[in-house]
DNA sequence: TTCGGATGTAGAACGGTGTTCGTAGCCACT
DNA sequence: AGTGGCTACGAACACCGTTCTACATCCGAA
């Protein structure tokens, strides 16, 4: 009650020089920011960019916004709804081509690489996705697209249904461990993985091999990387073969 | 300095009485709980499985042990330590068989459901298993025998090695998002899941057809849950289909 | 033109988190 | 018997999401 900030300037009182605290308000005031969604959800995207999924705080949203966060919750209803707006916007991006029953498997293949590389370049984004149907106005429209690949493969309906949950499943828990795996070695070179591959493969190479035959048989392609893409390749020809098998063409 | 606690006795004071932090610390004293690492593994594994992921902090341990949060540092390093050694300590229970070429696939599936079944049981566990290779001295018995299971389907070496861990995150990666998904909604009942789905369903039939033929097509697929492990089955059999096609049986 | 109300801003606070610091006490070994 | 090292643990630090509340500002009605 007794604060410094007066709460309703008596008129009788004398134009007394105003406060260096009031006049910080005063200055503060007419630079108000208009502070909309899109400049919360944009500013969220940039933060789970550049420093990842658990850098993003309400508090650093604000604070990159140069307000409170107190402020955010006028505009997102908490947390969880911007990290469902930010993952609706970035699909954007993501495009599918008309469904070619010729090429369908091709075209799939081609899909969840470019939902890959998008996932990749914000970091976080595979986090918050898991768990999470992202049926946003963009995000549909990428499901419906994805769908009517899998049914140009003339696969059972349940079996296209059920093929686009695992596969995105898929695709997102692979940029997720990547991700994780990334911020566990802590900005790892190329030279610093190998080395640890080398090591992890002479420690297998270490073990008794009456109690580890199948390991030691399979040491070498176990730490075989395969290039940035090439076991996210092999999954996903993995379960494409499967659908292969399914499909009544 | 001018703390209630007494640093030192004179002993020409009287023989007040003990006050009551004196008296409850005294107490204390002599039950000095062990206060082992596998102690604290142990209490944290409890209440993954009682009361889930979110639930485990390192007070909550702590308060179980009844001791303060500051103590379990003595034993294990930080939190992401001691939900690893959880992790290794809960693979004592996945069993394996003994390889057999004619039912290697089937082995395989019931190998996967196993561990499937463990993770759900320690909700939280899952998310510890991203990105981490879990070679602890229980968990290195554990990729030995599924490692066998794969040779025995007479698979080439990188085929096999590499197929190994699609088939991992694809386990862990679904108890994952499971939880995830449980603890969003949070506790929600079968019945408000059906409802949900059944909301989902009546949303997606609202939809322009000529802009969503495929997402109308499989509406009734897409939210048919399939029991508890329909999908599960199905996303495994789909990598085994695919597994198959490589073998050179 | 003036006055209210609606709306958006934001400081402070609540109850939580993981982790560190410093001190106190016990144990075992010289 | 003394002492050094290990362990226990309260207090504190720096965060977190969220809410409360006071406060400016703007807009429309009188």
């Amino acid at each position: 009650m007794a604060e410094p900030v007066a709460p309703n300037p008596p008129e009788s009182a004398p134009p007394a020089p105003v406060p260096p605290w009031e006049r910080t308000r005063k200055a503060k005031a007419p630079a108000r920011t208009p502070l909309s969604q899109e400049a919360i959800v944009e500013a969220a995207l940039r933060i789970l960019e550049t420093d990842g999924y658990d850098a993003l705080s309400m508090r650093r949203v604000a604070a990159d916004l140069g307000t409170g966060a107190a402020s955010l919750y006028a505009h997102v209803a908490n947390k969880d709804e911007l990290v469902k707006l930010a993952l609706d916007r970035v699909f954007v991006d993501v495009s599918f081509p008309e469904p070619d029953p010729e090429r369908w498997m091709e075209q799939v293949r081609e899909m969840m690489r470019g939902t890959r590389k998008i996932l990749q370049s914000h970091p976080g984004l595979a986090r918050a996705m898991l768990g999470r149907v992202p049926m946003g106005p963009n995000g549909i429209h990428i499901i419906e697209g994805f769908m009517g690949l899998l049914r140009a493969g003339d696969l059972p309906d349940r079996v296209a249904a059920w093929a686009g949950d695992v596969i995105a499943l898929y695709v997102v828990a692979n940029v997720f461990e990547e991700d994780i795996r990334f911020s566990i070695h802590g900005e790892a070179s190329q030279e610093d993985v190998e080395a640890w591959a080398g090591e992890m493969k002479g420690y297998i190479r270490s073990l008794p091999p009456e109690q580890f035959p199948n390991m030691l048989a399979l040491a070498d392609p176990m730490f075989e990387t395969g290039g940035p893409d090439g076991r996210f390749e092999f999954g996903l020809d993995l379960m494409l073969r499967g659908l292969a098998s399914h499909s009544r063409r």
